[in-house]
DNA sequence: ATCGGTACCTGCACGC
DNA sequence: TGCGTGCAGGTACCGA
């Protein structure tokens, strides 16, 4: 489900939580816990006042006062609520000094884990697509024998890309998914950082992309989707010159493209 | 260090 | 109506 764009969405939905105590919390899924002991957890969170909350790529991570960090990973169908009833896939629910917030997530990709200090995994990502510079970007990029699109999707490359984006962004730049990211010359790698750039801002302009059920905290839809051009358009004609839409596997994930725009 | 392949879950749309 | 198949915004882990 959730991207970049969906991640900072959620994000800013639960941004008027700082300040508010959490007075108790209940976990109930192992599996999103990776390991964590639901009981441990609920005792290292409850009684602290949510300090800050971030975004790192489609991490979350929640500071608390006065001291720890909750992480919060939505995987494919994770989401983070403000109230609303809890369901058969609610697997946290977090009491606050106002309200209520849960965690539900049916494929149970995601996860919440408690830590006293910055994850290590935050510190090995890559850097923000919308801070980072186009010489770093392209200095990322030099020497790598995988495909573009494999590229973009690793998140120690940059953080926060997935495949949405990642094809919406390659039919932007004109550049075949397969194409070797090692080979791409110095021009069309900066339109590509251009592309990556522009499909996120505009992205969460939007509020995200809903395709199936992807909500923010307060249950609103993103409408992004209807301003893709490839992802989730196979058979339909190109946007720019009619040639069908194409899908085929890179990456071990549906990659869409228009062979006629898109070169390698 | 880097790369490709696999595993992890549930739900939904589809064809029969 | 039910059943099998394929597909889905994700990452972690394995061996080569």
């Amino acid at each position: 489900m959730p991207e970049l764009p969906e991640v900072e969405t959620v994000v800013r939905s639960i941004a008027p939580l700082v300040g508010r105590r959490i007075v108790g919390a209940e976990f109930r899924c192992l599996r999103v816990l990776r390991g964590g002991d639901p009981d441990e957890m609920a005792a290292q969170v409850s009684g602290k006042r949510i300090a800050r909350v971030e975004r790192y790529g489609k991490f979350i991570l929640i500071h608390l006062a006065p001291s720890g960090y909750l992480m919060v990973h939505l995987g494919m169908t994770g989401k983070l609520l403000l109230g609303g009833p809890s369901g058969k896939h609610t697997h946290a629910v977090l009491t606050l000094s106002r309200g209520v917030l849960l965690y539900d997530d049916s494929r149970q990709f995601g996860r919440l884990q408690y830590f006293d200090s910055v994850p290590q995994r935050l510190q090995e990502l890559g850097p923000e697509p919308l801070e980072v510079s186009f010489e770093d970007f392209f200095a990322r990029m030099k020497g790598r024998k995988t495909s573009i699109k494999a590229l973009l999707l690793n998140q120690n490359f940059v953080r926060g890309v997935g495949n949405i984006y990642a094809d919406e962004s390659l039919f932007r730049a004109g550049i075949h998914p397969q194409a070797m990211a090692g080979r791409l010359k110095r021009e069309r790698a900066r339109r590509l950082y251009g592309a990556v750039r522009e499909v996120l801002r505009e992205a969460i302009d939007a509020g995200g992309s809903s395709i199936s059920d992807y909500v923010d905290a307060e249950g609103r839809r993103g409408w992004f989707q209807i301003q893709h051009r490839v992802y989730g358009r196979e058979g339909e004609p190109c946007s720019k010159c009619r040639s069908p839409i194409r899908r085929v596997v890179v990456a071990q994930r549906s990659s869409h493209f228009c062979a006629k725009c898109q070169r390698r």
